[in-house]
DNA sequence: GTCTATACAGAGATAGAC
DNA sequence: GTCTATCTCTGTATAGAC
């Protein structure tokens, strides 16, 4: 493992578990061992370390879900993949990482290169399943696949700074958003005649 | 106006405007025209200064709300008046303060005491009327209201982080998540023996 | 209550030896 | 590529005059 390799690691670590305020150049460079001054060798700066890392993080995890992702045949399956990812991604400590480079974003252009990448990467692929199942439910025409995925990816960001001052709270949220999807779903399954019927309902009330 | 209060509003500003990595008690005191050594003398700590903003900011907001609150009669009337305050409070800055503190507490636990009722809160107002407005509807005993409202609430700090980088995007995201409670609410329009269908039709596929 | 002055810690970043 | 040493800046916090 190079020293650019446990750089990047380290600093994904670090932005994970003591989020913004605890990296620095020293924190980071302690965690992987190595010195300080090597951040700047290889980085330049700990905003350009940080959004390197941020990308790889990005990427290693979207390229883990691909397979899964083209394996979805149901609106309900997709929820259960969602809250699989969702769970894994957590634990990993990727979307705490995130919560925080777009919280940062607001000052730093850096990190915020760095958080429109990750957010695209993660809607662009969420968006391509839910343009192949949102055609013939009961949404469709209705509901914009691209924008329910960065409703989506944006949301979860939401719910992980939430789980942050208030674990069960985040916990209850997430379980209600499980049983509205489902409530989606399951309309989803309702049979071509009264799918017709609640569509033209919800068009008309729309307008 | 005190010199406290002068403080306090230029840190809810600050934090607002420049983000957590941007506040200082250096900064807060410049944007209020008072000396930096207040802060201290008046608050103990930033930390301290920030949590305190933080409530009254929220007090506030909520407060200016509980009318409009109190007169919503139905969930189209409820989506309406969330887009309405969420609107209103992004161009306050309340959102992106939420969105600060939420993402700093995870290093200073007095920032997540201030998370945590800023949360509380706003997640217990919404959730009284969706307590009210949920019996009879179509999701009645599906889906929990303090759930749904705790799931709103971080929602909306994500979508605020995610405008932060891409705001056409989290527009869209907006715009969907409008349609989506549009589809609730026209299905909550159904009249009462094809809600008992569509309830009976997801009760059996949820099991 | 408010100010000046200052102590002190930690940050980012660079220079130069190895 | 890596290290030590160091510069400079900014931050928190306190002491003490007014």
């Amino acid at each position: 493992m190079t020293t650019r390799d446990k750089l990047l690691a380290a600093a994904a670590e670090a932005l994970a578990r003591d989020g913004l305020s605890g990296v620095s150049a020293r924190a980071i460079a302690c965690r992987a061992g190595v010195n300080q001054a090597l951040v700047f060798y290889h980085f330049g700066s700990v905003s350009d370390l940080l959004e390197a890392a941020v990308r790889r993080s990005v990427d290693l995890a979207v390229a883990s879900y691909r397979d899964r992702f083209a394996d979805v045949g149901s609106l309900g399956e997709l929820l259960a993949l969602g809250r699989d990812l969702h769970r894994m991604e957590r634990r990993r400590g990727n979307v705490a990482q995130m919560a925080q480079v777009m919280s940062g974003a607001q000052r730093d252009p850096i990190l915020a290169k760095a958080g429109r990448y990750a957010m695209q990467r993660w809607t662009s692929e969420i968006e391509a399943v839910l343009a192949r199942l949102l055609p013939g439910s009961v949404v469709e025409g209705l509901v914009d696949p691209r924008g329910l995925a960065r409703a989506v990816a944006g949301g979860s960001i939401g719910l992980e700074l939430y789980a942050g001052v208030d674990r069960a709270g985040a916990e209850s949220a997430l379980d209600t958003l499980d049983a509205m999807g489902a409530v989606l779903a399951a309309l989803d399954d309702l049979g071509p005649m009264a799918t017709r019927a609640v569509r033209g309902r919800v068009r008309r009330v729309i307008g």
